[in-house]
DNA sequence: CCAAAACCTGGGAGCGCTCCCAGAACGTTC
DNA sequence: GAACGTTCTGGGAGCGCTCCCAGGTTTTGG
């Protein structure tokens, strides 16, 4: 077509919608059409398409497709957070494969991203920037004004775990209250009558919602609720209220600990007073992570399906990008006692 | 200019450079040239241009930017793998997190991709496209051909861990080698003379780099090297292997175990046999994970630094990508022996 | 004082795709 | 056979940016 002199285009990476058109004796927009799964295409034509696209190793450039069409075919996974710690956390990794697995097999891609340090209007540019579709947000801690504000700039957004501050926006969460209910009623009906419990951080709704279901379960069998303990879902702080605990009711004789992490040490704790589990003191934990069945004893605990969780958020969002209408504005998944030796 | 009926445009989500440049009284070449920090614009330009991205909140389109210039400011991670198991693993969290890390103030996205099974031309294609400029590949099991694959393809590519099959291609793993070197010659110098080890599975360079470790540093001290047992770096694994070991040589004083996790099972079959830890067999770990020092009694082990393994990872990629020449084909990462109670 | 070099600036051609529009090919009905 | 749908197809105008080029404005040096 062109007769100028030929420019020094050094980059040719990869086959390009034209060529696919030409090898397949069609007009681009035809190409275009069936990659699409458009209707309107004979199904000579998308025979051809896709026998050109095969031969030819096509895939096409994601940034164009954006940057014409409106959608950018990738969501984000924001952890908005001081960040790293949480990567190690195995909640954070449950969530991720469960929202990979969700993905699977639908033509969208997964951001990671994380709110640095005062960085966070950054972020909210770039996320509200068009490019992603919606946004998945893990946000652990109190009333982090994150997801509100990616709500109201109307990008559609799903938050993982319940949200202390962000009234309205949608979320999926364990059913931690009546989680921690069951846990507290188990250990009743094993006719346990002193009954303590180490929480999570009180700026933490997932600490906050298995206290009261605590609560809840020993108040309606008439049990005191008041040897409470707080530590922030590390070993050492659970070892940490254990001791507390301990001095402040040698006489205790269970102990409801909001997370397994924290468990252990608390374990730790009882092992060093020389208390045996579960025969003077019953444990129950929170999450039923792996180490759960490793520890010594093996821990009686509440499971949460942390993966079920990432798929069921992502669900949600993908519905939501999807246009249906009329979705829960959160979904509680129910979680499940599962008993080893420690109650 | 154009004197034509006005579009239907209905979505106008952003601001665009056009708008910037208005607002701030200079050409869009200018407000490019001040976004992506090149020299000779006057300060007055760029103090202009600044205010004025400010006050609109403009944000850049990434995909424009993709599309127009030739990368596309993101790199992948991809975790080659059946997928989702993999995520579990705190070596992955720890990599991500270095990653994460590494990646914080360089304005460098990071997409997140699993091969799923048999989706690998799906992936090769995607990543080839031109979508991301280069790719750490966590390749953990076998001769996977991913990293020469995309290798060959001119993508840019560092892997983490060792990779079996793919000569060549820059890598950046811990000195398995000789940590566990150092672990057998430990267990030596506490007098230990009947010494096994629990490896990880033949087909994974870590396993085997750990076990050759292990041997060379017994048959220096003169010591028989056939206690082998094998484990899949699950707990149930190590306790299986431990059995077995335990059958094979009663006597046995100390077993070098090539990963926490796999040492966790083992502890207990220990425990179950009856035999105290350290008196009656040493253990050594390898990895430090949290749960090392969380275990009953804990673990001697030997650490590594996963995040440092994500940082280098990275920080070799973006070298790469920055037109660095000369750097080195692979990067050991140095180990550290964690003394506790179990050895 | 003029030429060369160094700075700064704006214009405009794409990047590879989607999406709109106009029109061709093929029925179907009166 | 004219008039109308319905199905299919190609052309081309952007999406918002970068990067090249040409030109203007200063500084420098002889």
């Amino acid at each position: 077509m062109t007769d100028a002199v030929d420019p020094p285009k050094a980059r040719r990476p990869n086959t390009r919608l034209e060529e696919v058109a030409r090898a397949a004796g069609v007009s681009k927009s035809t190409v275009s059409r069936v990659i699409n799964g458009e209707p309107y295409v004979s199904s000579r034509a998308r025979e051809a398409v896709h026998l050109a696209i095969g031969k030819l190793g096509y895939s096409p450039n994601q940034a164009a497709r954006t940057l014409a069409g409106s959608r950018a075919n990738c969501i984000a996974l924001v952890v908005s957070e001081q960040g790293s710690r949480v990567l190690a956390d195995p909640f954070f990794a449950g969530v991720l494969r469960g929202v990979h697995a969700e993905l699977a097999g639908k033509r969208v891609q997964l951001v990671l991203m994380m709110s640095k340090e005062g960085d966070e209007q950054d972020l909210v540019n770039y996320l509200c920037g068009g490019h992603v579709d919606g946004v998945l947000v893990i946000s652990l801690h109190g009333q982090d004004p994150l997801p509100r504000t990616l709500a109201d700039a109307g990008l559609p957004t799903v938050v993982g775990g319940r949200p202390l501050g962000a009234g309205g926006v949608p979320y999926v969460d364990s059913d931690n209250f009546n989680g921690a209910m069951e846990a507290a009623r188990y250990l009743v009906s094993r006719g346990r009558k002193r009954i303590a419990t180490i929480a999570g951080p009180r700026d933490m709704a997932v600490g906050m919602d298995r206290l009261s279901g605590w609560k809840r379960g020993l108040s309606q069998a008439r049990l005191d609720t008041d040897l409470v303990a707080y530590g922030d879902f590390t070993p050492e702080s659970g070892a940490a209220a254990m001791a507390d605990l301990l001095k402040r009711a040698p006489d205790l004789d269970a102990v409801f600990v909001g997370a397994d992490i924290m468990a252990l040490g608390a374990l730790q704790t009882l092992h060093v007073h020389g208390k045996r589990v579960p025969d003077d003191v019953a444990v129950v934990g929170f999450d039923d992570l792996m180490i759960a069945s490793t520890a010594v004893p093996p821990l009686t605990t509440i499971r949460q399906d942390v993966e079920q969780l990432g798929r069921t958020m992502t669900w949600r969002l993908m519905a939501e990008l999807a246009g249906e209408e009329n979705l829960p504005p959160f979904l509680l998944l129910p979680t499940a006692m599962v008993t080893r030796s420690s109650a």
